[in-house]
DNA sequence: TTATTAATTAGGAATCATTATCAAATAATA
DNA sequence: TATTATTTGATAATGATTCCTAATTAATAA
């Protein structure tokens, strides 16, 4: 789907909860939807401010609880900070230990293993978060 | 194997790395031993001060990155904050949204996923977090 | 279009986990 | 037992996030 299509559906779906639609809360969802990175709320406010420079960091995190809330956007903790993602399917995140980029990779069998937890433990499962750490195509070449 | 055989041989590797072996050291890596808890550094120092109350946070801290760096303890981040565990191994850590228990589930697909994911991605992978959120079955009942 | 008003924002202060600093204490060794 | 480099304890500094509140504004209805 395209992104101008993606975000107006969001937009509509906030605004049907009742939820403003203000410049701010579009230009994050709309940054949001485009990137492939995995932004934490600082660079996201440094990017958003390049367009919008209005934009404050307490508005990014505050918008960011939102999406969180309302699954428009996922969040990983990585290195004491939070990173946010918008594809919100069960997918492996991989860490840079070095350079700090965060590559999605597809994994078929995480619902299986979320499943297979939930009967072993009694626990009720909610959400997963898998990620591997290490040194992608470009750093691990430093390291050797 | 048991608690003490454990800590002897922990305690030795780090003798013979030319780390001194101090109580406090021996202290927090018995605690870690011989719990299932997966601690924070400020709940093992509560728990290390009943019986050694000269033992400090900053010391625990510095335990801690030192047990982590030599991979005798795992650790995992959690609601903005570390958790620690004494098993290395690669498992799944259920966290309970609500009371903060960790529980551990084995899964054996985890290292076939590991390698899977090194192969598509051409990342150099070190290690690996896999957690999954929810409520445990104290809490479970609470959220109907 | 304008007025109303409750939600939202901006900006700064507060918080909380962690790290840094450094003088004093001590484990290892000779 | 003396030596010394490592480690500790206490506290300050840091950095991400949350909290606070007056000012602004999106949504709605007149």
């Amino acid at each position: 789907m395209k992104i101008m299509q993606q975000l107006d559906d969001l937009v509509s779906s906030l605004r049907e909860e009742g939820f403003r639609i203000t410049p701010q809360r579009v230009a994050i969802l709309d940054y949001l939807l485009e990137t492939d990175d995995h932004p934490s709320a600082e660079y996201i406010h440094k990017i958003i401010q390049k367009k919008y420079p209005m934009v404050s960091l307490s508005t990014v995190y505050k918008t960011l609880d939102l999406l969180r809330e309302k699954k428009l956007v996922n969040e990983i903790e990585v290195d004491g900070e939070s990173r946010f993602d918008a594809d919100t399917d069960a997918h492996i995140n991989l860490v840079c230990m070095n350079c700090g980029k965060i590559d999605d990779v597809d994994e078929d069998s995480l619902n299986e293993i979320k499943n297979r937890a939930a009967r072993k433990s009694k626990y009720l499962i909610l959400k997963g978060s898998f990620e591997l750490f290490g040194y992608c195509t470009n750093c691990k070449s430093k390291f050797n």
